[in-house]
DNA sequence: TGAGCCCCTATTGTATACAATTTGCCCTCG
DNA sequence: CGAGGGCAAATTGTATACAATAGGGGCTCA
């Protein structure tokens, strides 16, 4: 808990992501120093910490942007999380004990909870939503397949883009992942290998379909 | 070329893959900076950086380590990079130009060779090989998958058992690669997933044996 | 003797001042 | 009018001093 360091990742992070920056604005150290509240020396760390989750660039001349998506990063994006994600929940098929295959059932629950209602709660689903993905990659156990993931999961458009999905994707990602747990249950790799496919692959098209709609929106404007 | 970060991060790094310090050693971040020739500040970030390639790791009261890697997670690095350089030669398949094909055919040429005198040049054959590999990442044209491939392709051990390969397994690498290439020149994705599969699937067992190796001469002493 | 506490030292974390680099602007010269 | 050069301001990089924290050793008290 170094504090100082902490603070300006959380606090930088939340800038970006609350979206009060747009892609291909420029920061300097002592804006960001201003807006954590801290030094520049910790807010370096935050920065480099950022950058390595893509969330922030660095030119040549190392000025700090936010990097802009193209549908084409975010197709890769999403197929190496396929690919990894595919990985762990093979490996987590027979690594997983039944506690923790109860576990990923009652987080599940919380998600088709958060979307029953009249007015779904997108941010509990996506905090949910996370908590599940994560608990399947830490039970691969596989450090550096946590470590990678959790530089590609990173969701920096996901929360933009959140208000356009429609109640039918967040419901049908709720029963991807109530397949998922089948899967473990039956302790069958390949099975969860491919529901995990298939669901990041839905995931995609999804999210792309969002921001394409998201985009002609703002063109709009 | 900020020099003195970069300094730092490349004396630092051959301090540690020139063998000086053995798996399980403590360094402080003054004696790195003594090696180093710089203070503290730029050492940190070396440090992160090379956190970040697992060449060295922080216990959770932040005080820094050589890591000490086993066959286990040996066994995982090569099975994320069978994964992630398999899909790097599959998009590359149809992605290289045959200017580059030849180029990578000249490369392949510098393996042979280095392998084909009486006394193998070991270090010739492992900077030809990695940029090889280099030059199939770039070709996939995805800065992500280059990013997560550096972070995994680096060779700490490398060096250390370099000289417990046999000839023989040199020479398998580049008949290896000279099929990669056929692979590219028939722009046949799959096959050239394929082979380079089984490549790093071979490598990673004459690395694991080179080890053992190792250490039981080591245990001996 | 040995378990627990405290203090001293070693080490890491942060702020700040200063050095080096980059950028943009204005001015000159063709 | 445009290209190029150079100066000043803005920004990033580095060193150093100080603050906070962790580790280790010895002391006390049972």
């Amino acid at each position: 808990m170094s504090t100082a360091s902490d603070t300006a990742y959380e606090k930088i992070r939340s800038h970006l992501l609350v979206g009060k920056v747009r892609p291909g604005d420029r920061l300097t150290e002592e804006l960001l120093s201003d807006i954590a509240g801290v030094s520049r020396t910790p807010v370096r760390e935050a920065v480099s910490r950022l950058e390595r989750e893509l969330l922030l660039t660095r030119t040549e001349t190392n000025r700090i942007f936010v990097p802009d998506w193209g549908e084409d990063e975010i197709d890769e994006m999403f197929t190496l999380r396929q690919m990894l994600e595919g990985h762990a929940a093979e490996r987590a098929a027979t690594r997983l004990s039944e506690d923790q295959i109860d576990d990923l059932a009652r987080i599940n629950q919380e998600l088709h909870d958060a979307v029953a209602l009249d007015e779904p709660d997108v941010a509990g689903f996506l905090d949910a939503n996370r908590l599940f993905h994560e608990t399947v990659t830490q039970a691969a156990h596989s450090p550096r397949l946590g470590q990678i993931l959790a530089m590609l999961v990173e969701q920096p458009v996901v929360l933009h883009t959140a208000r356009e999905y429609s109640v039918e994707d967040l419901k049908q990602s709720a029963r991807d992942h109530d397949e998922l747990i089948a899967a473990f249950r039956a302790r069958d790799p390949h099975w969860a290998r491919a529901v995990m496919g298939s669901h990041l692959r839905r995931a995609f098209h999804v999210f792309a379909d969002a921001m394409r709609e998201q985009q002609s929106s703002c063109a709009a404007e």
